[in-house]
DNA sequence: ATCAAAAATGAAATCGATTACATTTAAAAA
DNA sequence: TTTTTAAATGTAATCGATTTCATTTTTGAT
């Protein structure tokens, strides 16, 4: 384990002052390129690597951005990473990702370790069952840019990005209708989420339209994992249902599968829709009808919003308003909601 | 903005020095437990939070692990990171997520960003054509711990988590020919990788071991995206196989959904197996035969093998020994291989 | 050659914690 | 009560870079 080579050692080396070696290093027009270019030379000869943990000390910013996710094994989660990533890596940020497992305790945990670490800025995404938000609350005391993303709180000082979810609700439920489908059962999660209520606002808006009444027996929220899913499932379909609106696509390629192989046909005797475009629906037969719902446009959007924030507060331009974006996202159409089968409906096994 | 709150702070509100501060908050039993509660108590009125840039810069540590993937969007990928994160997270460490999207330039970029950032150990799965490992040097040379897993390069002088891909390529393969397969394509990467390379020669070695001969056009090398991996099995179809060993999971459903769509029977006509064990893959009909690849389980034993190195390293004890542990991986028989129909073969659609 | 202005470099404070070493205070022993 | 020892606290150096405010050197104009 050698020691590290410091600018100290550099300044040694050269008979120079750490002044003249720090900014010969960061480029600065100050020192005379015949200087700089030797200084570079020595650093590169001895090894020097610039510590960032004293910089950055000195400087206070850790050129860092907290990423604080409620869940990493989705591929919406994946692409919003990557386009938040995307972003920070031109940007020249890190990013310190923490994610809560979908509980609010390691939320909490997580948040706290993010703001001693010093993050420039808070990438957030909340977990399915937080609701007080107050551990938000040392970021906007300090003036520290937060921008929530997909999961937020409407009431929160600060940029949320989202999709309408509402009509992205009313879209998938009208387009199981318009294809004849009129008992349809909605598997959703925790309604504390703006997401998930909204799209079963935009459910029920959608029969409504259409003169049908709303049945709360047809509403089952879960967890959206496998087991919880499939009892869902299960629950509703002794209401006798004819199509399903699955509020994520995982979960609805379990239920679709789980459906076929208890013999009913989809579409024709059942209608399914997810929600997300995950790759996963153009893979599975037949293919998954769902909403499109653009992560890495999503994630770029967030880490953009919020590195704009980061610099327009160290110019000291005054707090920027909190920037509430709604990114376009779109029905898609594929086979798993063709047209229902009036004649030989077989639901009953 | 305001400003923060420091040790100094609290030091003068309490008239105390700053030494016994930062005692009391480490739980220190050198400060009285009367001292320490009064401490504590203004820490919490004046909102003292510990600034770890100076705690890391003083106590040359970063409590940081670098973890350097070569993507993340597969399951595979998340899982790995869960691993590292339930361990990381019990020991306290934080972790910088890098990915290089398969690109050699940036995993050496991405390297140089992480050892800039002092991170205290390196978590590592090489890109697809990454060649040269120059770029690890300064770990090795600061003595600063390395753990590659998965894609590993044989000579480093550091430990490897891995799986024995030549003996799952021997198995696939070997399931594929008891199932009375004859002609099997193989569909992999980049051979300079250890994993397909070794899980070729797998595949070799079951057929000799069946008398039967190798043919170099039954293999392809691909990326393993969507296009590239439809290319390379319009490439094989060709040669006219009658069975598919995808050495990913995500390429298998590809090339299963195109196969079926053109009319060919799976199986039956055409036995797939794949390599991950993506839930994907039982989402999907067939259900897809393949590896089980415990990425959980992998991410686990790198973060615990890489922490355990930095822990003996602080204390002093020596270089430790590069630990290789080989993680078991077991085939899964689902229908994508079922028993090759003999009598009525349609294959040229 | 002289001087003002510009360019290059240096000295030292600073960021906020930790910690070796010194000193004071309290408790135990004589 | 005095001495010895242990417990508690304080002083100041340290980590490695950045940066303000000198100071020196160079350049260009006269």
């Amino acid at each position: 384990m050698e020691k590290q080579v410091t600018i100290y050692d550099l300044a040694r080396a050269l008979n120079l002052s750490t002044a003249t070696i720090s900014r010969a290093l960061d480029n600065s027009p100050l020192v005379k390129p015949h200087t700089r270019e030797k200084i570079r030379a020595m650093a590169e000869k001895m090894g020097y690597r610039q510590n960032l943990i004293a910089r950055n000390l000195r400087k206070q910013q850790s050129r860092t951005i907290g990423v604080l996710l409620h869940e990493v094994n989705s591929y919406f989660a994946t692409s919003v990473l990557a386009g938040i990533e995307k972003i920070t890596t031109r940007e020249k940020y890190d990013i310190l990702i923490a994610h809560s497992g979908e509980d609010g305790g390691r939320e909490i945990a997580n948040t706290r370790n993010l703001f001693n670490k010093r993050v420039d800025g808070l990438i957030v995404s909340l977990a399915m069952n937080t609701s007080a938000t107050d551990h938000f609350n040392p970021f906007f005391e300090q003036g520290i840019p937060v921008v929530f993303f997909d999961r937020v709180v409407k009431k929160m000082p600060c940029s949320k990005i989202v999709i309408d979810n509402f009509k992205a609700g009313y879209q998938a439920t009208a387009h199981l209708l318009d294809q004849g489908y009129r008992r349809i059962a909605h598997i959703t999660a925790s309604l504390q989420r703006n997401v998930y209520e909204e799209r079963l606002r935009g459910y029920k808006k959608a029969l409504a339209d259409r003169n049908i009444r709303f049945s709360p027996e047809l509403v089952e929220s879960c967890s959206l994992n496998r087991e919880d899913t499939l009892e869902a499932m299960n629950k509703l379909l002794a209401q006798k249902p004819d199509a399903f609106f699955v509020t994520n696509d995982f979960a609805a390629a379990v239920c679709m599968d789980a459906l076929q192989q208890s013999g009913i046909r989809i579409p024709g005797d059942m209608g399914v829709i997810g929600f997300n475009n995950d790759i996963l629906g153009s893979l599975i037969s037949p293919k998954l009808s769902t909403i499109d719902y653009p992560g890495l446009l999503m994630g770029e959007t967030a880490a953009q919003t919020l590195i704009e924030k980061i610099k327009t507060k160290k110019s000291g331009k005054g707090t920027p308003e909190g920037k509430n974006v709604t990114i376009p996202s779109s029905l898609i159409i594929r086979e798993s909601t063709g047209k229902k089968d009036r004649a030989g409906r077989s639901l009953k096994s």
